[in-house]
RNA sequence: GGUUCGGUAGUUCAGUUGGUUAGAAUACAUGCCUGUCACGCAUGGGGUCGCGAGUUCGAGUCUCGUCCGGACCGCCA
């Protein structure tokens, strides 16, 4: 046996014994008589100490290793003379009788620390030692231990996890799909699930009336902070239930997990419709950490000849606390961002609600004082408030004053990682018309159901209907949504038809699932979350690639690996492919 | 496909209106040091300033192109 303990246990009860112990030394500190080396594993630090007056040689021996040596040490646990209450195992030291140099190691190319000196490209080019940190791998703990925590609570409801397929048949409807060729079937392909959505419906017909599974899931589209080209899924899907049923179930699964993991009482989730979410937030997530509602504006300040105003077809405004005295530069730095293109918005209006009562804007050649505080009363704003005004397009400057708000946030602290705020939003649109393609495309997927009462305008007017589709929102981040299904033949037809699928075309593409639902399927629904998404979230980061043991960067690359890669001729002609030169 | 920021020592960064030999911290190496725990002190090595072209007497610095990386928009049912 090379270790009897690990290297974050001993403590003074176990002074006077003889032990082993594994791990990488993660710093040495030579005082010339003495030595002591910090010996790290998965579990802590202890410490080994060496006296030149004891043993010179094994003083010798341990100076000569670089840091990140694996080595193996014998020796007996001390009580130290200096305690460092710091750590663990402060109270204790190993006075250490033989080394074994396991194998030595390269100096690594950034300390292997938790402020680590290494830039995030070097960190994932070497990222088995950046593993080795304290803070990376502690993310990956919080990971396993939240994976743990849903099984436990699902299992006891008696749902079961079950597998399904990796290489399954490619629909264009949605994200782009990775596509595998297949060598039996020349000229043929497989595609890697974006959800295992199909097969989670079917599961249903088959009676698992409680299915759930931890799943991997594909989609080719560009990366984001919180998006990779493979991510995981907690994956769940219910027969016989309404939607009130899996709100309930897995509003509880937060619940439990915010209780279970971060040891934080949650009440019961608030519920929004998503006309009220875009309407008051811009966006079908609102972070409701912060306040910060959007006031609609429009008619109260048309006609007053500023064509801006006039032409526009909402004018909206956030009031901003204790604000009014930001200077000409800070309201700069704001109009630069909301004329960012990725805001979009031609310019920002501001009203000062000056702590003497009086008003500054910078529309005050259209607004007598008396209007603007009409619109400040409106807004409900204070003496030292600041009103921050966009107009145009409806869809447009809700979403840029939705950026605008979230930027207040970050910029007034607003968005603390430690407070969470969680909400459904409800009743999202069926269906959302593309201009390009002169059709309407799916907002969540094809078998969604609409809501029963909104099914007569199917046909008449597909834009209004309302799904009976939800997400769950934590903070301004989407981490579940799902929906009630389709479960009736006719009705999918219906829907297809809606999305201008001719018949063929339904039939040639989820033709199984159709003929599935006409042997007796129940009805069903469920939610899939993003597991990534909400271990970042608990871990208290932006980004979920911390979260993930080896992610892909902004272009999909593995920069360890280097995949992509180029494959053989051999290959090629094997899966009877050939590349444009 | 687009917007934007960045690329200088092993690493993280600084580098002024273009101007002598490109700096700091840290890491690394060597020496000294018997209670350190971010040990301390001293000394030393370490650079194709991403790459290519251009402007200029002179480019790390300016211009254009290109490659790489980050954030974002489009995209992500």
């Amino acid at each position: 046996m090379l270790r009897t303990h690990t290297n974050g246990e001993l403590n003074i009860t176990h002074k006077g014994t003889e032990v082993k112990l594994c791990g990488w030394i993660q710093r040495s500190r030579d005082l010339g008589g003495m030595t002591f080396v910090d010996l790290r594993d998965r579990y802590g630090i202890t410490q080994l100490t060496f006296n030149m007056e004891v043993n010179a040689n094994l003083c010798e021996q341990i100076r000569a290793l670089g840091r990140e040596t694996v080595i193996a040490v014998s020796g007996k646990v001390e009580e130290r003379s200096n305690k460092n209450a710091k750590m663990p195992t402060g109270d204790i030291e190993i006075i250490v009788d033989e080394i074994q140099v396991l194998n030595k190691a390269k100096t690594p190319p950034f300390t292997i620390e938790d402020h680590s000196d290494g830039g995030d490209e070097l960190r994932m080019k070497y990222r088995y030692l950046d593993l080795r940190r304290d803070c990376v791998r502690k993310n990956l703990e919080l990971r396993h231990r939240i994976g743990i925590e849903t099984r436990n609570y699902l299992n006891d409801l008696n749902f079961i996890e079950i597998e399904t397929p990796f290489l399954i048949k490619s629909t264009p409807e949605g994200a782009r799909d990775f596509i595998v060729p297949s060598r039996m079937n020349p000229g043929e392909f497989y595609a890697l699930p974006q959800s295992p959505q199909s097969y989670k419906q079917l599961l249903m017909v088959s009676g698992f009336d409680r299915y759930f599974q931890i799943v991997r899931c594909f989609r080719d589209e560009d990366l984001r902070a919180d998006r990779q080209p493979e991510f995981t899924q907690i994956d769940c899907e219910m027969s016989f239930v309404t939607q009130e049923d899996i709100l309930d179930t897995f509003e509880a699964l937060a619940i439990y997990l915010f209780k279970k993991i971060k040891g934080i009482t949650i009440d019961k989730l608030a519920r929004m419709t998503y006309a009220d979410a875009m309407k008051y937030y811009g966006s079908d997530k609102p972070d409701t950490r912060f306040g910060m509602r959007f006031i609609e504006l429009t008619n109260q300040v048309q006609n007053h000849g500023f064509s801006v105003f006039d032409q526009a077809e909402l004018v909206a405004g956030i009031c901003v606390e204790a604000c009014s005295e930001y200077t000409r530069k800070q309201l700069d730095e704001l109009t630069d961002f909301v004329k960012r293109p990725q805001v979009g918005a031609q310019g920002l209006v501001y009203i000062k609600c000056n702590t003497d009562g009086t008003y500054k804007s910078s529309i005050d050649k259209f607004y007598s004082s008396d209007q603007l505080q009409s619109i400040a009363l409106t807004c409900q704003a204070k003496a030292g408030d600041l009103i921050l005004i966009l107009a145009g397009n409806r869809n447009k400057t809700q979403k840029a004053l939705g950026e605008l708000r979230l930027e207040m946030g970050n910029r007034l602290n607003l968005r603390n990682p430690n407070t969470f705020s969680l909400l459904w939003v409800v009743d999202f649109p069926l269906l959302e018309w593309d201009e390009d393609c002169k059709r309407f495309f799916a907002m969540h997927h094809p078998f969604t159901a609409p809501k029963p009462e909104d099914q007569n305008m199917l046909e008449t007017d597909p834009g209004k209907v309302r799904a009976n589709a939800y997400d769950m929102v934590i903070n301004g981040v989407e981490v579940g949504g799902g929906s009630i299904r389709i479960h009736d033949r006719e009705l999918q037809k219906r829907m297809f038809k809606a999305l201008s699928f001719t018949e063929e075309e339904a039939q040639k593409q989820f033709g199984f699932l159709m003929d599935a639902f006409e042997y007796g399927a129940p009805p069903h629904g469920g939610i899939a979350f993003g597991f990534d998404r909400l271990c970042s979230l608990f871990g208290g980061a932006d980004s979920i690639r911390d979260f993930i043991a080896f992610p892909k960067n902004n272009s999909g690359r593995d920069v360890m690996s280097d995949a992509p890669s180029t494959v053989s001729e051999v290959q090629l002609k094997e899966l009877a492919l050939s590349l444009k030169k």
